[in-house]
DNA sequence: AAGTGGTCTAGACCACTGT
DNA sequence: CAGTGGTCTAGACCACTTT
């Protein structure tokens, strides 16, 4: 490791220290899963306070090149897993097709009131009731995907009763006949609040990508609405669109 | 202001602090444009040091809920525009239909060698040439997206010699008789390097959202490899799908 | 017990903004 | 000029992991 830091330019001592990482990694000179120096090794041998260091590395954690293990060490991460945020298959398959070792993991299952924000969304009254999933994905035993379903109850009665550690949308085609076909909403980043950070095992602050849409069917019925939250250092994100209105 | 600080939990201080502003803005009790308390204010007040409070600020920054003005201070942002990154109409009509006072500048606009990265992506040959376009999209004169644009000089020759502050695509309609029809990309978060933060006006390490594709023609031929940086302050990212294929 | 990253303090100097 | 955020230092204590 030979960082030449320039302490008299304009460029900060952190981003210079940032780069030099950066770069070591995307050209696989620092392949995945080696560790970095500690912070306190970094710090010593640059002459730069330990802050200074924690600021280089936190920007490389936030692209996803580099994780921190609390009580171990700052290790390079391994390469994103391609996908596709906008085909309207399930996570299951999605993940399936790229992904090895995955589970799916329910974490709270129950019937709630529809209340006026899911109301509107689902177009259903607000006295409805509504079937509610909050599921976690896992590849390799480790959190990736967090997501929550809302489903109006009277369009599957008795959904409650059903195994969804498999894909949701096969049950919805097996049991009630009901194809999703069309999806509107949206994506933007988030930082992990108490919730994500304790579900998706991160620190608070970890930048994520939160997806959140209204499924249709083929009728154009709202059928559910869907948040999903996703580790940015975990994925790339595909798109493949048409010109189709 | 009254924020009650537990020194002793478990939840960091800095979380707390967050916690707190966020709240109030997303509630709408801080609207935006209002100046917070600056950061050795904030500091004094609730007798935490400075770097807490940044700490505590980052936060809020990077899900595009504040920005700071550097010698001014810490302003509540204004409400983000939806833009629909999946359809594949251009820029310029995604922000004519949302936004108001925008402006196209041209930044590069030249003529380059494919080399085997772009060759590869548009399906040409090493030794072609490209046209190269990168613009700047502003909205009230703020700096909002960074596009990079890579077309093929033997499909649209003399490309160059256009205007473009107007829109790309309609030229490719009307000029060359070309439709784009289908993208195939991906998009993700990366921090802002000294280029976006330059372009864009931006601190170092401000998180972005990132998406390039190929788009090609109804012919399926690859017309252009586009690589766009949005800023996710500004930004609602839309998503309409169905499933085609 | 030793080492790791996570949090926090109390300072300091800088470049930039407004008056 | 005074005030702002941006950078940086040299410490300290904590919870967690490994030996």
């Amino acid at each position: 490791m030979n960082i030449s830091l320039n302490k008299n330019g304009h460029i900060p001592l952190y981003f210079q220290i940032q780069e030099y990482f950066r770069k070591k990694i995307e050209n696989n000179l620092l392949k995945p899963g080696t560790q970095l120096p500690t912070e306190r090794e970094l710090s010593n041998k640059l002459n730069v306070s330990r802050v200074t260091i924690r600021k280089a590395i936190r920007g490389l954690i936030a692209e996803g090149l580099c994780e921190k293990k609390v009580g171990k060490g700052i290790f390079v991460s391994d390469e994103k897993i391609p996908i596709n945020v906008h085909k309207l298959e399930g996570t299951t398959n999605i993940l399936q097709a790229s992904a090895d070792k995955i589970k799916t993991v329910v974490n709270e299952k129950k019937i709630i009131q529809a209340k006026k924000k899911y109301a509107n969304l689902l177009n259903i009254d607000i006295n409805d009731k509504i079937f509610y999933l909050k599921r976690i994905r896992y590849i390799k035993d480790i959190p990736v995907i967090l997501e929550y379903a809302h489903l109006p109850s009277k369009l599957f009665p008795e959904l409650e009763k059903y195994d969804f550690n498999q894909s949701l949308y096969k049950i919805l085609k097996e049991k009630y006949n009901t194809y999703p076909d069309k999806s509107r909403g949206f994506f933007n980043l988030i930082m992990a609040k108490e919730e994500e950070a304790k579900l998706l095992n991160l620190q608070l602050n970890t930048p994520l990508l939160i997806k959140a849409a209204t499924i249709y069917s083929q009728e154009g019925i709202p059928i559910e609405y869907t948040k999903s939250v996703y580790r940015t250092d975990q994925f790339n994100f595909l798109v493949n669109s048409k010109i189709i209105e």
